[in-house]
DNA sequence: ATTCATGCAAACGGTTTGCACGCAT
DNA sequence: ATGCGTGCAAACCGTTTGCATGAAT
């Protein structure tokens, strides 16, 4: 209830209809404490009863992300898109090898270098994508074998 | 010629044939300038009238991928894979938004920040990707828009 | 001679799109 | 009442794969 007001009003602020397939995906972004892909919102939607087509995952995610409520992302070695709530607090990623996961973090470090690059390069900095890869604690001490 | 030996050797020391296909892919790679394209690796050998199939361009990518010859990126907002060769030195890339051109970059900033999380968070860091996106010079210059 | 690289065409998987219908305003 | 959102199925596009042929060792 709450919740849908919520997204409503950011909706309507965005001159978005407020629809509740539009409300459900932010939900649900919102909900993941990690990025995850289109399909995987649609099977969470599909796993609350919420029936929604493919195609409409995407189409709301394409307005969500252009209206900059969602950032998408592109991990390599994964040829699909994940996408995650744009809080604004600038968040980096680790991405465990191991089990897939993501992690997020906070901090940021290069605050400094991007003005070093701009002054540098005449480069126009708009952000910047950190993605650190690597075995999280558990999948480390699996992974034993050197 | 010298070219080919040079690659030959490379290829030798991983146990890879030595074929004409595998030293072209490699130039190319190595001739440009930024990060590539599959297709554009494809449609520069067909430039210089080397006659080759998309699908061996592919397979001979995943193999230099694989022994570490190159390096595969997958660029935010683009859904296909760009490849470099992987020159050891750290590098980082600088992606513009305007004429969607990228430059790599040396320095790496973000060793110290590396370990402190490895610290915090009991995370086995095996490398990073740090991608930044904004506006090049002359593109900074067009769009004096805002 | 054997093993592995290649071309071709077909399959694949994530994403997008055209069209007819349905819902929010 | 209108315009925009949605479902469906088909198209799309980057990438992968099976199979028969050709080249490197």
């Amino acid at each position: 209830m709450d919740e849908i007001k919520k997204y409503g009003d950011i909706l309507k602020k965005n001159n978005l209809k407020n629809t509740k397939h539009r409300n459900s995906v932010i939900h649900i972004i919102e909900s993941s404490n990690s990025p995850i892909t289109a399909e995987e919102i649609f099977l969470s939607l599909k796993e609350k009863g919420i029936s929604i087509s493919i195609s409409t995952v995407y189409r709301v995610l394409g307005i969500l992300v252009k209206n900059r409520l969602v950032v998408k992302l592109n991990v390599a070695e994964q040829n699909k898109a994940c996408f995650e709530i744009n809080n604004k607090e600038h968040k980096h990623h680790l991405f465990c090898v191991g089990c897939k996961k993501m992690i997020a973090v906070d901090e940021c470090p290069i605050q400094k270098y991007q003005e070093i690059l701009e002054e540098k390069l005449g480069f126009d900095i708009k952000g910047h994508k950190l993605e650190i890869y690597g075995y999280c604690k558990s999948c480390k001490e699996e992974n034993v074998v050197e």
